[in-house]
DNA sequence: GATGGCCTAATTAGGACTTCCGGTGT
DNA sequence: CACACCGGAAGTCCTAATTAGGCCAT
């Protein structure tokens, strides 16, 4: 029987190059996605627990399009004060409280609140970790980099910015796009975001000039170009496959540096509800943003796309979440949805008996993911024959992600 | 007693900042 | 004058890898 560490051993180091196993190579890669909203609810404190049945999960799993921003706007700022006002005694990143509150032990397999696997046929696209992206965009070696890789909750500088740009709660409003296709941004509040970061880094006095030398030293390190000329303006040098652009919309208010700015009138520096906000968002999604030729996608009050970008219909609700509309980029494929991937294979596992007279003849432990995300599939096939009418992948995120990637077999755990 | 396996704690090494600073430009 | 910006230098924090030592079974 497959051993449960074997299995995440394996999808925490192959995921990368499953699809290059030699003589697998058509097997399933595995990207989760996590629906934020019930995390939301988690943190707003229901617990784990509650969600046994599987009618309870069915309604975690349901992402109603949201029909008015300002009711998702409170959903946010909810949980965001409950993340931002839980008392962690050891001084727990919001990373850390995530995971330990989202990342089960394998004990907790079926209280796991996993939203949804998708399997691609095409294998992981473009799942390149912050060693990759120094290889391939600085010609080092990236092997040098892994040799002390960090652990799967930190998330640098350039990630946080690339979330609060990707967060409607922060973008344009502190952060914002001055040229997407360029990936170039500005700062259009660096207080508010240097203090974003160094609340998210439990840095109390972190300050823009702090940041600021962060940022110069990335300049070395090839991942961001500072735009001459311009104050506050910043270039990254290669930006995710599928990142998601928020541009000027509606509705939202951009705050220039000031000393008004929202979050300056507390003691911690970053207690404003605006700015206190914006953090849970991003960092629910601390999907590792990795480099990649720029396939962008702008979402937004105002989606747009640039000119660059192929034409690709976006069938999301403009109110919706960023977080919610995540496209199924590999970064989603990280170390801390790995137990959430597993505990949820290995549940559908407990209802496959012929995963026991599987023969891997290599790479064993993957051969057997494989074949069993080759079982789920075809579970995915059964049941959407009996599934009528409510169909979670007709769920306007997921449904994107099958536009997007045609081959993707979407699965929700209510699959099973 | 020698050997090997396992576990744990301590140490080491390195990355990613953070802090401080002096300086320049706008 | 304030602020953005620059980059050197030293420090902190965290993590992974390595090493050492103890325990146990053979």
């Amino acid at each position: 029987m497959l051993q449960q560490s074997e299995l995440i051993f394996d999808f925490a180091s192959d995921h990368v190059n499953m699809s290059q196993l030699m003589g697998y190579s058509d097997y399933p890669a595995v990207i989760v996605e996590q629906v934020p909203l019930p995390h939301q609810l988690l943190y707003a404190g229901l617990a784990c627990e509650q969600i046994q049945t599987e009618q309870d999960h069915q309604q975690l799993l349901k992402v109603e399009p949201c029909e008015s921003g300002e009711e998702e706007t409170m959903e946010t700022l909810v949980a965001a004060d409950s993340l931002l006002n839980m008392d962690c005694p050891d001084s727990l990143s919001l990373e850390q409280h995530y995971s330990q509150t989202f990342l089960p032990s394998l004990g907790d397999v079926i209280t796991t609140p996993v939203t949804q696997v998708t399997v691609s046929a095409e294998g992981i696209v473009g799942a390149f970790d912050q060693p990759q992206w120094h290889s391939l965009h600085t010609g080092k070696p990236a092997s040098r980099l892994q040799s002390r890789k960090r652990g799967g909750n930190t998330l640098y500088l350039w990630q946080f910015l690339m979330e609060l740009l990707q967060d409607r709660q922060v973008c344009p409003r502190y952060i914002k796009w001055t040229n997407a296709n360029a990936g170039i941004f500005k700062l259009v509040n660096s207080k508010a975001v240097a203090r974003l970061w160094g609340k998210h880094k439990n840095k109390p006095d972190m300050n823009y000039e702090t940041m600021g030398r962060a940022l110069r030293y990335y300049y070395q390190r090839g991942i961001l170009n500072k735009v001459e000329g311009q104050r506050l303006v910043y270039q990254f040098t290669s930006l995710p496959k599928d990142m998601i652009y928020i541009t000027d919309g509606e509705g939202t208010k951009e705050e220039e540096d000031d000393e008004n700015d929202d979050i300056s009138g507390h003691d911690d520096g970053v207690s404003d509800n605006s700015d206190d906000s914006t953090i849970p968002s991003s960092d629910q999604s601390v999907e590792e943003e990795d480099s990649h030729p720029p396939q962008k996608k702008m979402l937004t009050s105002s989606v747009k796309a640039p000119a660059t970008q192929r034409s690709r219909p976006s069938h999301r609700p403009s109110a919706q979440r960023d977080t919610v509309l995540r496209p199924t980029n590999a970064s989603l494929i990280q170390e801390q949805h790995l137990p959430i991937v597993s505990a949820e294979m290995l549940r559908t596992f407990q209802n496959l008996q012929k995963v026991q007279s599987l023969q891997p003849r290599g790479h064993a432990s993957v051969f057997q993911t494989a074949q069993l995300l080759g079982s789920l599939c075809e579970q995915q096939a059964a049941a959407e024959g009996s599934v009528e009418g409510q169909d979670e992948t007709s769920q306007p995120g997921q449904k994107t992600l099958q536009v997007e990637t045609p081959q993707l077999v979407t699965l929700t755990s209510s699959d099973q």
